[in-house]
DNA sequence: CAGTGGTCTAGACCACGAA
DNA sequence: TCGTGGTCTAGACCACTGG
C-alpha cells in the first residue's frame, strides 16, 4: 500500500466515522493512546487527527479530547455530494433510474466537457434521482473508460454511478462550475418543473491523482441549495 | 500577536505572494533556508509551506523546490470571491455604486440571515457591481456593527464593502448557500436581464474566529459561473 | 549524483478548560 | 487540578528528480 502512515491512520479513523461505527459525540482515543495503538510518535497521529478536524469530521478541545462531530446540516455539501446520502439524510426515500446509457468514443463536445482527448472511450449516462418519488436531480455523466474500465460491465442497478465510482476510485480533486439555467422542455419534463423555471446546474469534473475520471452535470430544481464551507488556511476557525 | 510561529511564517510568505512581490514561477527559499532565516526547526517551516501548497498558492516538487503557482483560471473562485479582482482579472473595467444604505437594529428576518440575535446593530447595504458598465452582480449585505464598528463611519466610496471588510477583518470561515432564482421585477431591472431569467444567488455568511461578521447575498445573471475546487484531505492530488 | 521535499521520531513545554 | 491537544525541536532516513 505504501501510503504514509498518517494517511493510513486518518483513513482508518475516517472509515469508523463515516460508516457510523463511531456515532456523533463518540470520543476518539487520545493522541497518546492512538500513538501507542499504532506504535508511532504522537506527532504522526496528531497530523492524522488534525486533518480530520480540518475536514470537519471531528471536533477537538483540550482536556475534553476529540469527539466525532455532528453531521452538518441537511443541504447538499459540495465537498461530499453523494445524492443517496443526501436524500436519506433528509429522511426521504431515495430512488434512481438510468434513463439512457451509451458507450462511445469521445466527441469533441464530450472531450471539452470531461477534459480528455477526442476518441477516448467514454460511457455516457443519464440518471434521474428521486426523493419520495419526486424528481430530485437530473444527472448527465461521462465516465472515462480508460480510467475506469470496470464501468463498461456495470449495470448501475444497485447503486447510481456517482456512488459506485466513489467506492472504486475516490476522487482526489474536484472542480465544480455552478450556474443557473431556465429549464428547457426536456429538463422541465424530467424534473417535473415548469418550463423556464430557474434550475441550478453543478458541472463537476473529478480527478483521481492526475487522471480525469468523470464529468457530471447535475441539474436541480432551483429551490435546492448547494452548500460549500471554507476555512481560511491556518486559521483556528469558529466554534 | 501570540500566533503560532508556523502561522506567522505562512502569513509572511502568503503576503509576499499575494502582493505580487514574488510572482508566479518565483522559487521560494528551501525549507532549510527558511528554517535558518526564522531560527526554527525545519518541521515548523514545513508546516507553513505545506499549508500554502494545500491552498494552491505554491507547488512543491522534490529537488526542484517550491515555486509560486500560476494563478488559477479567470472564473470566480468561491474561496476568494473579491468582485473587483474577479472583474479586473477578466480584463474588464470595474465599477460599483451603493444603491442603498441603512443602519438599524437587526429585525427577526435580518437575524436569521446573518445569524445574530434580533436587536443587534447592523448596517444594511445594497451595492451594484459593474463590468465595463454592464451590471455584473447585485449585492445585498448585512454587516454586524458589533463585530465591525468602523463600518458605521465608512462611506464605501473608494472600495466596495466586501473588499473593505476583507482588508480589515479577513474571514476565517465562510459558508455559501447557492441557489437559482427566476429574476423578479426588481432584480431584473437592477441586473438588466429579462424578468424570469434564471439568476444565480450566492448567500454567504462569514466569520472571523467565532464571530459572525457579515452576510451577503450576491445575485448574478445566470450565465455567470461560480467555481469551487476541492482537494480530498490527505491525498496528493493532480498536477 | 546531490539537493529537495516527505515523513517520522522521541522527546519537550505550555495553554486551555472540563472535572 | 491535570489530562488533553497545540506547538516546537533537532535530529533522522528516504524518494524523487533535476542538473
Amino acid at each position: 500500500m505504501d501510503k504514509p502512515l498518517y494517511v493510513a491512520i486518518r483513513e482508518r479513523l475516517e472509515q469508523a466515522i463515516v460508516s457510523g461505527e463511531w456515532p456523533p459525540g463518540r470520543r476518539l482515543p487520545s493522541e497518546k493512546e492512538l500513538a501507542a495503538e499504532y506504535g508511532c510518535a504522537r506527532m504522526t497521529v496528531s497530523k492524522a487527527v488534525t486533518a480530520l478536524a480540518d475536514a470537519g469530521l471531528v471536533t477537538r478541545r483540550r482536556r475534553a479530547g476529540t469527539v466525532v462531530a455532528e453531521p452538518r446540516p441537511r443541504e447538499s455539501l459540495l465537498q461530499i455530494h453523494d445524492i443517496p446520502t443526501e436524500v436519506r439524510a433528509a429522511g426521504r426515500a431515495y430512488g434512481f433510474e438510468v434513463l439512457d446509457r451509451a458507450e462511445r468514443k469521445a466527441t469533441a463536445a464530450d472531450a471539452g466537457r470531461i477534459g480528455l482527448k477526442p476518441g477516448q472511450p467514454v460511457l455516457a449516462l443519464t440518471v434521474l434521482h428521486r426523493a419520495d418519488g419526486t424528481p430530485f436531480a437530473l444527472e448527465e455523466r461521462l465516465i472515462s473508460l480508460r480510467a475506469v474500465p470496470d464501468a463498461r460491465a456495470e449495470a448501475f442497478d444497485a447503486e447510481p454511478p456517482g456512488s459506485w465510482l466513489q467506492a472504486r476510485l475516490p476522487w482526489t480533486d474536484a472542480e465544480h462550475h455552478i450556474l443557473a439555467l431556465n429549464a428547457d422542455a426536456r429538463v422541465a419534463a424530467r424534473l417535473e418543473v415548469d418550463p423556464g423555471a430557474a434550475c441550478l446546474c453543478d458541472d463537476r469534473r473529478s480527478w483521481h491523482g492526475g487522471t480525469v475520471v468523470t464529468h457530471v452535470r447535475l441539474t436541480y430544481p432551483g429551490d435546492r441549495r448547494l452548500v460549500a464551507r471554507f476555512h481560511a488556511p491556518g486559521s483556528r476557525g469558529k466554534t
